[in-house]
DNA sequence: ATGAAAGCGCTAACAT
DNA sequence: ATGTTAGCGCTTTCAT
C-alpha cells in the first residue's frame, strides 16, 4: 500500500497536520520540522492522495478538454499544447473528443464538468447560448472561438488574411476566390470578412464561392466553382480543404502554380508535404492550447469567479504566413485583369 | 451545490446506505424503496460524488493512456478508440504524450499510475525489462508492441506483409525493397521477418535498404538508396515514410509506379490524398484503443490480477491490403528479372 | 431488507 | 508554530 500522511507524520515525529501545511503551506512551518517532514515524505515515497485531498478542498486537479475530432491534425496540436502546459501545472487532462457530433457537445461537456475543475472546449459546434449556459455552471475557456463574457483564446484571422491577400496581390493576383468552410463556423465568417477588407484596400476583388465542409473532401468539391470563378487565385478555409483543392486541379489539369494559386490556413503537417507544397498562414496551434491552460487556470486561481467576471480574460494570436511552391505570378492572359 | 447521497435518503426517506445499495447492488433492495430512490435521484439530478467513492473502493474509474505523439494520425486514431470505448463504460481517460521522448516515458507512465486504475500503453519506446517493471506494480495493457507476460494488443504483422508481396508478385515484381523504420522498434522487426518469409514463398527477392526515422523525412532520405537497389517495387515502414520516399522519387524523376511501386503500412488519411494515391496496409487503428480499453477493464474487474496471472490475454488484429495507385505492374525491362 | 456506525486520506477550523 | 478535532461524500461491516 501507498503511504499516507499519518505514516510521513508518525516517522517526522508530528502531527498529519503538519506534514499537511509543510506540504501546502511551506511559510507557516518551523523549517528544521520542514526539513524532517521533507525527509520522511523522501524516505516512504509519499505522494498525496488526490481524491482525498479533492474531497476536502472541492477541487481535483483536473481539467478537461473537448475537441470536435483528435484525428484532425490542428485539434490535435491544440491538444498538445494544453497537455504540455497542464502537466508543467501539475494538472492532469481529460481528453473527450465529440467526433465531429454538435448533438453531442453539450452532453459530454455537462459530463465532464462534473470530474473536473474546468474545461477547455476548442471549436465547440455549439451555439452561442448553449456556451453561456455552459459557463454558467462550470468554468470554462474557449479555443478558436469567441462567445460574449467567455474567456478564451482566438486567433487573429483579419490579419492572417490580410498577409494572405497582401502576398497575392504582390504577384500579380487581381481576382482572389474564396472556399468557405462550415456556414456556422465562427473562423469561416471572420477569415471571409478580413479577406473582403485586404480586398478592398488593396484593390483587387474577392469571388466568394460558399461554404464546404473543412476537409480534403470539401477542397474537392470546390475546385470547378473556383475554375469558373476566373480567379487567378484562390484562398481555402484550411489546408485540408486546400489539399482537396490541389488534387481537383491537378484532375482538371491546371497547373498550380502557374495557372492558379493556392493558399490554405493552419499549417498542418501535411502541407509541406504536399505537391507542390502549400503556402499557408501557419497558427500556433500549441501555442493555443498552452494560453487557455493558463487561462482557466488563472480563472480558477481567482476566488472572484462569479461567471462573468473574467469576460475580459482573452489572448489572441497571430498568423504567420508561409510562403512555399503552391503560390506564384499571375498569368499573364488572366481573365478579368487590367487591360 | 450538487446534492449528496444524503439528500436522496432524506427525500426517499430511507437511510444513505439503502440509496447506496439501491445505486451499486439494485438486487440487495426491495424493489419499492428501489424505485423511490430512482425518483429522488433522478429529481435532485444526483450523480455520486467520484472522489468519495474513490476514497474507498480505491477505484478512481479512471485509466490513462501514453502515446509518444499526439501528432501522429496513427496514434490520433488509437487515441479516438480508446476513448469511445472508455466512455461507453463510463471510465475517464487522461491522456499524455511522451513528446517522442523515450527517457520521459517511465517517469509519465509512473507518475499516471497513481492517479488511475490502469493504464494503455502505445507503442512504448521502453525496454522489455522497464516494461515489466512498471507491470509488476500497476495495470498495464500494451497496444502494438509485445512483451513477455504483458497482456496487449498487437497487428498481424507477418500476415500484413504477406498481402503486399502477394499482391507486387502478382504485378511481376521479383526485387523488392524494404525501408526498415527505428531499429528498436518492435514492428519494423516483425514486419521484416514477414517480408523475407513471404519473399521466399513466393520466389521474389528482398533488398533491406536498412533503417530510418518513422516520417516523412525518413522516406526523402531512404529514396536514393531504394533506387540503388535496382528493386522495382518497394516497401515502406509506415505510409509517413512512404509519402517521403513517393515525394523523393519524384524528385529523382523517376514515376510512380510506372517505374518504381511503392506500399505503405498504416492508411492514415494521408495515404489517400497522395498522389499517387498510395497503396498500403491498413491496420485497425481504432480497433486496437477499443481492445485495449476491454482488456484493461477485464484485468482490473478479475480479482486474480496478480502479476503475470494475465499475460494470456491477447489480442491480435489483421491488416487489410488497400491497393491504390501507387502499385503497379513491373517494369519490362527490369534489372534483376528472368531472362 | 434496512439502518447505524465507522472510516477511507486528507485539510481546515479551532485550540494551545 | 504545532496538535486536536471534525468532517468532506461515500461504501461497508455489523446489527437488527
Amino acid at each position: 500500500m501507498a503511504a499516507t500522511i499519518r505514516d510521513v507524520a508518525r516517522l517526522a515525529g508530528v502531527s498529519a497536520s503538519t506534514v499537511s501545511r509543510a506540504l501546502s503551506l511551506p511559510g507557516m512551518v518551523n523549517g528544521a520540522t520542514r526539513a524532517r517532514v521533507a525527509a520522511a515524505v523522501e524516505q516512504l515515497g509519499y505522494e498525496p492522495n488526490r481524491a482525498a485531498r479533492g474531497l476536502i478542498t472541492g477541487r481535483t486537479g483536473t481539467i478537461g478538454l473537448v475537441v470536435p475530432d483528435l484525428a484532425n491534425p490542428f485539434f490535435a496540436s491544440v491538444t498538445k499544447g494544453v497537455q504540455e502546459r497542464a502537466r508543467r501545472h501539475d494538472v492532469a487532462v481529460f481528453v473527450a473528443d465529440t467526433d465531429e457530433d454538435p448533438a453531442a457537445e453539450a452532453g459530454l461537456v455537462r459530463a465532464l464538468a462534473k470530474q473536473v475543475d474546468g474545461v477547455v472546449l476548442c471549436s465547440p459546434r455549439a451555439s452561442d447560448e448553449e456556451l453561456t449556459a455552459i459557463a454558467q455552471d462550470t468554468t470554462v475557456v474557449l479555443v478558436n472561438r469567441a462567445a460574449a463574457g467567455i474567456p478564451g483564446v482566438t486567433y487573429d484571422n483579419e490579419g492572417g488574411m490580410r498577409q494572405a491577400v497582401a502576398h497575392l496581390v504582390a504577384l500579380g493576383h487581381h481576382r482572389i476566390a474564396w472556399v468557405g468552410g462550415p456556414s456556422t463556423s465562427w473562423s469561416t465568417k471572420h477569415r471571409g470578412l478580413g479577406l473582403r477588407n485586404a480586398v478592398e484596400e488593396l484593390h483587387a476583388k474577392l469571388a466568394p464561392v460558399g461554404n464546404f465542409a473543412p476537409t480534403y473532401e470539401g477542397g474537392m468539391a470546390a475546385a470547378d466553382q473556383v475554375i469558373a470563378t476566373g480567379a487567378t487565385a484562390v484562398v481555402a478555409y484550411n489546408d485540408l480543404v486546400a489539399i482537396g483543392l490541389l488534387a481537383r486541379l491537378h484532375a482538371r489539369g491546371l497547373s498550380v502554380p502557374a495557372d492558379l494559386s493556392v493558399v490554405g490556413v493552419d499549417d498542418i503537417a501535411m502541407s509541406s508535404m504536399a505537391r507542390p507544397a502549400l503556402t499557408t498562414v501557419r497558427l500556433p496551434k500549441q501555442e493555443a492550447g498552452r494560453i487557455a491552460v493558463e487561462l482557466l487556470l488563472a480563472m480558477l486561481d481567482d476566488p472572484e469567479s462569479p461567471a462573468g467576471t473574467h469576460g475580459e480574460l482573452h489572448g489572441e494570436l497571430h498568423g504567420e504566413l508561409i510562403v512555399r511552391d503552391s503560390t506564384g505570378p499571375a498569368p499573364h492572359n488572366q481573365k478579368g485583369a487590367p487591360a
